[in-house]
DNA sequence: TATAAAGTTGACTAAATTAGTCAGAATTGT
DNA sequence: ACAATTCTGACTAATTTAGTCAACTTTATA
């Protein structure tokens, strides 16, 4: 059970750009400074945001990107569906109609797998990237 | 954000395990064909539930595995870590007077990758094997 | 006592995924 | 002009996953 860094990455790359932004926009190399991510890197993770909407770019010189929304607007599991982060359980789901494994029933943990899928969204559904920089005065990079 | 096979092979083995115990131990060849999972896949998983003190075997002829306690009394969590399935958000933890990626202070998203971590290892805490079965008239394979 | 059923255990491996890098183009402020 | 920045597909090394293989030991039972 384990979350990949382009989901981490994406998440803390756009709580910096909530943090830092006074309407300009925020350049990834700002961003890859502060957070110490790869800046080719960050640069492919935006692509994906930008795609899908949580971000919009400025080119050229003193370019960068903003946010499409208000910070508490954007719940976490928008970012992780841009960044195709899924929270996969069973592989189970997709031939449907015949069950688990090809059988025609379901198996033992199927309800289980389903109960903690949800679990987990329901954690990134109720989320939001307001949430993570309400603490401003709290020294943190 | 995924979980592998050996962790929910675990888990359906032994359910399946908890299911079919009539206080005979249960091979893993007939676990194998009632749950479709290799038969030495298997064998390298029990291997590890018994190290961890989930099972016990009975060898040779007629022999197979039996649950050390109560299904009930057996946490999800507990398999989990037999089987070495972590539930892991972040690699900042260990170097862990330093902060996060050698930095001095925390980074912005650190108390909500922790959340997370104990959002999901709750999930596995409090259910437990016994769960499961529950449903016998329910028919699963 | 021969045999078959079953667990024991370390070593190995193909395939997939992850976590990036590289390269070069396009855009725009100064 | 040129420097800063985004844009985007292609590529790749390393790691992890999901197993398989091989040879062994133990024990029930015919």
């Amino acid at each position: 059970m384990k979350l990949n860094t382009k989901a981490r990455y994406a998440v803390m790359a756009l709580a910096d750009l909530a943090k830092f932004d006074n309407n300009n926009p925020v350049s990834l190399r700002d961003i890859s400074l502060r957070q110490g991510i790869s800046l080719l890197y960050l640069e492919q993770i935006f692509f994906k945001l930008k795609n899908n909407n949580i971000v919009h770019s400025v080119r050229g010189a003193n370019g960068g990107y903003i946010l499409t929304k208000r910070p508490d607007q954007i719940k976490l599991s928008n970012i992780f569906s841009a960044v195709q982060e899924e929270v996969k359980t069973v592989k189970c789901k997709k031939e449907s109609k015949k069950g688990c494994n090809g059988k025609a029933t379901k198996c033992i943990t199927h309800n289980l797998w389903d109960e903690l899928e949800q679990h987990i969204q329901h954690f990134f559904n109720e989320k939001n990237l307001g949430d993570l920089i309400k603490g401003k005065n709290e020294n943190r990079i």
